[in-house]
DNA sequence: AATGATTGACGTAAAAGTACGTCGATATGA
DNA sequence: TCATATCGACGTACTTTTACGTCAATCATT
C-alpha cells in the first residue's frame, strides 16, 4: 500500500483496511478456514491443501501473522500454525460494526 | 491480483476475497461510510471529504462500483452515487458466515 | 557424523494497485 | 453562445503484491 498517503485517514479506517487486506486473497481465506477446521492446531501440510508453491504459501502465512490473525510456534523442524483468536475477535468486532454502519440509509429516494 | 492463479481456488473464496479487496483501502471505507451517512444519496462532494485527488477518488469509486457495493447514476453534469444495498447485504451475509466459520476451534490444546 | 526433511530468509520477475495530470464530453449559467 | 464546472477515460510513474526459485539453518533419522 502507499503507506505515505494512508496516514491521511482515520486510524480506525486504516486499521480496518489493513485487516481486510489480509483477507483479500483466496489463498489466505482458505488457510484461515483450514486452520479453523483443525481441532488440533496442526500445520505444515497447509502447503498440500493450497494450490500454490510452498514459498508462496509461507509468504501468505507471514502476511496473516503480521495481521494478527494467526500465530505460529516452531517446535523442532516443524512449525505449528493456528488461529489467533484475539485477531479473529477483532475482525468480528470491527468488521461487524462497520458493516452495521452501512445498513442505515439506502436509496429510498428516487435519486438513484 | 494475479488473476491467473486465483482460478485455482473455490469460487466462494474468490468472490469473498474480491469483496474484501474492495474494502482493503481506507479511502474506500471512508467513501462507503460517507455514503451511508447521507439520507439522500447525494454525491460529488465525496472528493471534498476524501484527502486525495479527484481522479484518484474517482478511481476508488470505480472500484467500489465494480465490486457492486455502490451504484451511480449520472444526471446532468453531476453524478449521484449511493450504496448498493444488494452488495452490502452480500458483504454482510458472506462475511458473517466466513467469520463464524473461524470461531470454531481455538488453540485449546497446548500446541501453540 | 551424514542424509534427508522442514521451514524461514532472501532475491527477483511479473502483475496489480495507487495516485495524479491531462483531455474531451456534457451540461449549467451568465 | 461562451465560459465554467463536473466527471469519466486515458496515460503514466511509482509502489506493492504475488509467485516462485534458491539458499541456509535446524532438526530427526540413520
Amino acid at each position: 500500500m502507499p503507506q505515505a498517503k494512508n496516514d491521511l485517514f482515520d486510524e480506525d479506517l486504516q486499521e480496518l483496511a489493513q485487516l481486510y487486506k489480509a483477507l483479500a486473497h483466496p489463498a489466505r481465506l482458505q488457510i484461515l478456514k483450514f486452520l479453523a477446521s483443525r481441532d488440533a492446531c496442526f500445520c505444515g501440510d497447509i502447503t498440500e491443501v493450497v494450490p500454490l508453491g510452498r514459498t508462496t504459501v509461507n509468504q501468505h502465512l507471514t502476511e496473516l501473522k503480521k495481521a494478527g490473525l494467526i500465530q505460529g510456534t516452531t517446535r523442532g523442524a516443524k512449525t505449528n500454525y493456528c488461529l489467533n483468536q484475539q485477531g479473529v475477535d477483532k475482525l468480528n468486532t470491527h468488521g461487524l460494526s462497520f458493516c452495521n454502519s452501512l445498513q442505515s440509509k439506502s436509496c429510498e429516494s428516487s435519486n438513484c
